[in-house]
RNA sequence: GCCGACGUAGCUCAAUUGGCAGAGCAAUCGCCUUGUAAGCGAUAGGUUAGGGGUUCAAGUCCCCUCGUCGGCUCCA
């Protein structure tokens, strides 16, 4: 590297003078280990990418989201090779990289088995081994078919490129919008071609700088995400910048499976699903009973406040409803089949609008009513799909915290704004505190009903209500209702999984459908904007997040049992009893453990149910009129007296803390 | 709905590969029990998801149905 310098470029802010022909890594001096690629004027590009004049070059860290991405990728090319290499029919899908890991899709005769991925494991960490070098080749389109004339659905990637909105998810890795490239697999000492896989790359500089790599499961999906396509066989795998790394991520899925709130539900007795009733309906045993009644309580004092005004509706309706909702012709099938009685078509009610539409329709309504909030929580039937159903968070029946506010154009983005706020305020009393906002608006697909204007209207002014949260906001382009833009607010839980929770939707269609109206101030009829907005989304799916959330440990405020009496022996049974009747007479939920279990064991079951509070009583406690308290952490305070124990219940319960 | 795996006592799991359905926990009964996560004993609990078939013999092999799980698609 001592030829007269030719070059310049930028590094690390600060200019330099390299060499013609100078890679991207030599210009980092990169490891190839820690630095596996280049990022070249903001383009990532592999270490061996040759850096022209004025170029400004960056390392990209294999720990960083990106780096990841790149090794993860190339995991995904490791393991196509060696499914290749063990299965020589396997036609090739795709194999993006994707959160937490990558996959590959194979068109093969037979799925694969636990025991075919194990092999293919093996040949992978073989093939990481040899250090493969990964080497880029820019091609012509007709080269390209012909070398990947074996491959049928690279040719059909091929055939796409440029149409890239139509291209499946993770298509883009394969086709880019410029040439195409061609990745080889060279042996490292014998220079001998591996594997070679159609890709935009960039990719490891080899196989060895794979540092850990795990295949998960396998599973069938649709080429290119449609039913009507032929399902190929999808090899899930993940990949991480270290062992450790790696390690922490199975420790998390291990945590979010204790977490699973289908397990905690049988094993906190909280609610269960019988086959008898049929798949996705679930039963509420009562200590499931009692945190619902808890959150719906809190929830229907705030909304009293916010100045809802309570509802109620029947569950079933003639079709005549529905078709003039608009959902009938769309929806149909995602609604129960209708029974028919009477000459008349009736259906399960699968959303809660319409009939609030006809409470707003009983009588005339006048601009001083406006903004009216209609609040239900109303049950809903939907007829999700067999594959579909899980647990609680996607249920056949379940119950909406539903609300309809029926206002003017002017009060609208007021009325988005508190809405907003009352909504982030009421998920932080429930102990979620990690929020973002993601604003779904209008795609091009021939779903979407009514005038642009009056989208780009109200897609502005949800705009403009998320904007005023201190709250980061990601867009959502075409995920919208077919009715209206929406804005949901996706919460993060205590392992850092997102969730969707609630959503706020603007809604000109129905107020039309329906002929609603109110006469303003100057006499004339108007008709009036409807926001749908569910907090919880459903009871259900709330009750679930916050299981998993709290990991069923929920604070003494929804706690079935807040706390439990354990005697040190049968004679303190009695004075533990006076305690908890003083405690039930405070609102409390304190029951008294009066078993033939020894106090450890007494312990142990009120730990696992996962009881806040633990009041523990033997002679030294009856002689101070005291308790002593065990916390669910194992903590203690002993030697409590009986109206401070009493005391600090009421304040954790008040308080909505631990 | 599609692909795959699975379904044994309330729960977690055995049953030597086609040869007598069993254990721990939970439940019930009894004995015992003074300090922070399992005291001891006994009893009861099953048409092996349901139905059909192969076989001298089926929890085990084959077919159908139902359900669960993991994905795909979908989620107004």
């Amino acid at each position: 590297m001592s030829a007269v310098p030719e070059l310049r470029i930028t590094l690390a802010g600060t200019e330099r003078a390299v060499a013609a022909g100078t890679t991207a890594g030599q210009a980092l001096d990169a490891d190839g280990r820690t630095v596996i690629a280049a990022r070249v004027n903001g383009e990532p590009r592999d270490l061996d990418h040759e850096v022209a004049d004025g170029d400004t070059v960056e390392p990209i860290e294999i720990g960083s989201d990106e780096g990841r991405s790149i090794l993860r990728h190339s995991a995904a090319h490791i393991m196509a090779q060696a499914v290749q290499e063990l299965f020589p029919e396997a036609k090739l899908g795709i194999g993006p990289p994707i959160d937490n890991g990558f996959y590959y899709d194979f068109d093969v005769a037979e799925p694969f088995t636990p025991d075919d991925l194990k092999r293919i494991e093996k040949r992978m960490l073989e093939i990481v081994k040899q250090g493969q070098r990964f080497e880029r080749r820019a091609v012509s389109d007709d080269d390209a078919r012909a070398e990947l004339a074996a491959e049928p659905y690279k040719l059909e990637l091929i055939g796409l490129k440029g149409g890239a909105g139509d291209a499946a998810e993770g298509a883009s890795v394969e086709v880019g919008a410029g040439g195409l490239t061609i990745y080889d697999n060279v042996h490292p000492r014998t220079g001998e071609l591996c594997w070679k896989d159609l890709c935009r790359g960039p990719h490891l500089p080899t196989t060895r700088a794979v540092p850990a790599v795990k295949l998960m499961r396998s599973a069938a999906a649709y080429w290119r995400g449609s039913e009507k396509n032929p399902q190929l066989q999808r090899i899930y795998g993940t990949a991480w910048e270290s062992r450790d790394a790696l390690k922490e991520y199975l420790a998390f899925l291990e945590e979010a499976e204790k977490r699973d709130h289908r397990k905690l539900g049988a094993e906190l007795d909280l609610f269960s699903f019988p086959d008898e009733l049929g798949s996705g309906l679930a039963v509420f045993h009562p200590k499931g009973g009692v945190v619902r009644k808890e959150m719906e309580q809190y929830s229907r004092r705030r909304h009293e406040e916010a100045g809802y005004e309570f509802v109620n509706t029947p569950h079933i309706s003639k079709a005549k409803l529905f078709e003039t909702s608009g959902h009938l012709p769309n929806y149909a099938e995602s609604m129960f089949p209708p029974m028919e009685f009477e000459g008349q078509d009736y259906y399960l009610k699968a959303m809660n609008c319409p009939m609030h539409n006809l409470v707003f329709r009983a009588r005339g309504r006048s601009y001083r009513e406006l903004p009216l909030r209609l609040f239900e929580f109303g049950t809903v039937y939907r007829y999700e799909k067999s594959g579909v159903v899980h647990g609680l968070t996607r249920a056949r029946g379940f119950t909406q915290d539903d609300a309809h506010i029926y206002c003017t154009t002017e009060q609208m983005p007021d009325e988005l704004d508190t809405l907003l706020t009352f909504v982030l305020d009421l998920l932080r009393d429930y102990g979620l505190s990690d929020f973002y906002l993601e604003l779904s608006t209008r795609g091009d697909s021939d779903k979407f009903i009514g005038e642009p204007e009056e989208w780009a209207e109200a897609t502005e002014t949800l705009r403009q209500a998320a904007q005023k949260q201190d709250l980061d906001l990601v867009m959502d382009p075409g995920g919208a209702a077919y009715y209206g833009p929406k804005i949901s607010v996706q919460a993060r839980d205590a392992i850092g999984r997102t969730w969707q929770m609630s959503t706020i939707q603007v809604d000109f269609q129905q107020p039309k459908r329906f002929n609603l109206e109110y006469t303003a101030a100057d006499g004339s009829r108007r008709t009036p904007v409807m926001l749908h907005r569910a907090l919880f989304g459903s009871i259900e799916r709330f009750f679930a997040v916050l299981l998993e959330h709290y990991a069923g440990a929920f604070p003494a405020w929804l706690a079935p049992v807040q706390a439990v009496g354990i005697p040190i022996a049968d004679e303190h049974v009695p004075y533990l009893n006076d305690v908890a009747a003083r405690m039930r007479a405070e609102g409390l939920r304190v029951e008294v453990d009066a078993s033939d279990d020894r106090m450890q064991k007494k312990i142990r079951n009120a730990q696992k149910q996962k009881v806040p509070f633990m009041l523990l009583a033997g002679d030294d406690d009856v002689s101070k009129g005291a308790v002593s308290f065990r916390y669910r952490d194992g903590s203690q305070n002993n030697g409590v007296p009986v109206a401070d124990a009493i005391a600090e219940l009421r304040a954790a319960v008040h308080d909505r803390r631990g």
